[in-house]
DNA sequence: ATACGGACATACTATTGTCG
DNA sequence: CGACAATAGTATGTCCGTAT
């Protein structure tokens, strides 16, 4: 495996090393990109060196942010254990391997839930450490504990894309986690790690708030001050991609990471150089400048976009289009055993000329279009995307809608076309229908139950022996709980004993049961159904749901 | 196959020192 | 001030053996 160390030979230069051989491109081509929720990355949360942190009791990191238009400072504290210290670039390569396996997960069942179980050999080997190495083992648990002990003091950094707003809280990574061999919550022995991940992580991963990360690709980082640059770089990049370059203050960068502020060129070169050169030969930087602040008491790193930088966003674009996951194909309501009825086709052609997508381009579109693509729902999807984007971005909304519907593009679980809607609402109009009717027969049961018992009693007990028997029960009840007397007034008492009664009596009365009562309703309907007559109350659905 | 402890090797980092 | 070398401490990882 390439990133172990004493198989190479550090000092060799990144890009001298980097022919490599054919399965190792295969597998880099293959694994694509591992998707990491964006706040941690944003925040500067793990730190970059080889080293525990015991000492330091906090990292505070400082952001100014345009919310709404206006200029916010922002303030993230993150509080680490005392015990096993603040996390660090490790942390973070454990940290990217528990989301791609969280994203196998996600893949598959299409959501994710608490918790989230793994074997700490699959994540070495995600790693590509040694899965027979007792310290690699002991790692994990102690990245878990650290993750799960480490907390985030934010005001107003950590975004709940769920709700939509930015936190001012506190609050771990990690909820809870419990190791291979310890007692789960239920009782049970783990037969693997289990991780809790905080609700607001959870939320997050499951409203697509996430940032697409080369893992292939940090997985040949050597440098650890590059390696907590990735995910800051895939943000601040993106973030000034217009302008092709990207400055940031040495003392800022030094805060976010975490590093010896130097006074002199000449050191804050020796430590930035190796990273920053590392960057620049795997293609992430096309360059990279240490300037004075035009101040001139400060520095300023100013980073140039690299060629990587450009090609994975066009292969993610081409790949799912932007805030899209490839995932299994949506199912649709649209029919797909046959092409497009004429009908239907101009019907989408309106829709999409409506749009601004030209006549020619809509019926070409069409006309290419693979059977049952659920191209309504993907100009929908554009529909959304144009009104969430901020006002410019999409300065040729028609094209968009092209693009989507070209390349039939896979719509994200979390949005909801107006068929998808439909589907939920009538979902949901039969749940409540069928919850209507149940509790219908459950009152008629109730009913019933009640006549049969009035009835019973009316032909076989006077008055006076009923008033008696309630009398004598209510001192039975009285004797069995002599608390009954303070908690209930008369009259409940009253009604308790006389409710016994009524059970007491129930008890020697064949009653049907309610499942029995339900099929006997079921058959009247039936009959009524077939003698003509009209149906008075709402047919069962049965296993319609 | 997975988990884990111990022995061992090594490479990274910060620090200090030296020299032009 | 800049560049480089030596040094120490330790984080990180492998190999091996053993248990489940």
């Amino acid at each position: 495996m390439d990133n172990v160390r004493a198989a190479q030979n550090p000092r060799v230069k990144p890009h001298e090393t980097e022919p490599q051989n054919s399965q190792q491109k295969f597998l880099a081509s293959s694994n694509d990109f591992v998707h990491i929720e964006k706040n941690l990355a944003s925040l500067g949360f793990f730190t970059p060196s080889t080293k525990k942190i015991k000492g330091s009791k906090k990292k505070t990191i400082l952001f100014s942010k345009e919310v709404d238009g206006k200029k916010v400072e922002l303030r993230a504290v993150i509080l680490p254990s005392a015990e096993y210290g603040l996390p660090i670039t490790a942390d973070q390569d454990k940290f990217l391997a528990l989301q791609k396996i969280i994203a196998d997960i996600r893949y598959q069942k299409g959501m994710v839930n608490n918790p989230i179980g793994f074997t700490s050999a699959e994540l070495l080997r995600i790693l590509g450490l040694k899965v027979n190495a007792g310290k690699n083992y002991s790692d994990i648990l102690e990245w878990a504990k650290r993750m799960t002990l480490t907390g985030i003091s934010s005001e107003g950094v950590v975004y709940l894309a769920g709700k939509q707003v930015w936190a001012s809280d506190t609050f771990h990574v990690f909820e809870r986690f419990v190791s291979f061999g310890k007692e789960m919550p239920d009782g049970t022995i783990a037969d693997k790690n289990y991780i809790w991940l905080s609700e607001w992580q959870l939320e997050n991963i499951n409203s697509n708030h996430l940032l697409p990360i080369d893992l292939e690709t940090y997985k040949q980082l050597k440098n650890h001050i590059s390696k907590a640059l990735v995910p800051l770089l895939q943000i601040w990049l993106y973030a000034t991609r217009a302008g092709g370059c990207f400055e940031k203050r040495y003392h800022d960068l030094c805060q976010i990471l975490n590093i010896r502020q130097y006074p002199n060129l000449s050191r804050i070169k020796e430590k930035l150089a190796p990273s920053l050169e590392e960057l620049k030969s795997y293609g992430y930087l096309a360059n990279w400048k240490i300037e004075k602040t035009s101040s001139g008491a400060n520095y300023k790193i100013a980073l140039y976009h690299g060629e990587k930088f450009h090609r994975d966003q066009r292969r993610r674009l081409a790949q799912c289009g932007p805030g899209l996951e490839k995932k299994a194909p949506v199912e649709t309501l649209q029919d797909n055993d046959h092409l497009i009825s004429s009908e239907v086709h101009s019907s989408l052609l309106e829709e999409m000329v409506k749009r601004g997508v030209g006549e020619a381009t809509a019926g070409d579109l069409l006309r290419n279009c693979t059977p049952g693509q659920p191209i309504l729902d993907q100009l929908e999807w554009g529909d959304s995307l144009i009104r969430q984007a901020p006002r410019g971005k999409f300065y040729n909304p028609a094209g968009l809608y092209i693009h989507l519907v070209r390349e039939n593009l896979i719509l994200p679980e979390s949005f909801e076309s107006s068929q998808k809607r439909r589907l939920r609402e009538a979902l949901q109009q039969a749940r409540e229908d069928e919850e209507s009717h149940r509790l219908r027969l459950e009152l008629a049961y109730s009913d019933y139950k009640k006549e049969l018992i009035d009835r019973h009693i009316q032909r076989n007990f006077s008055k006076e022996h009923m008033r008696s028997w309630a009398q004598s029960k209510r001192l039975e009840l009285l004797e069995q709980d002599k608390r009954l007397k303070d908690r209930w007034n008369e009259q409940t008492l009253q009604v308790l004993a006389e409710n016994k009664v009524r059970s007491d009596i129930a008890k020697r009365l064949s009653i049907m049961t309610f499942p029995e009562f339900c099929k006997r309703e079921q058959r009247k309907q039936q009959r009524a159904i077939t003698d003509g007559g009209a149906v008075q109350s709402p047919t069962l659905l049965e296993n319609s749901l």
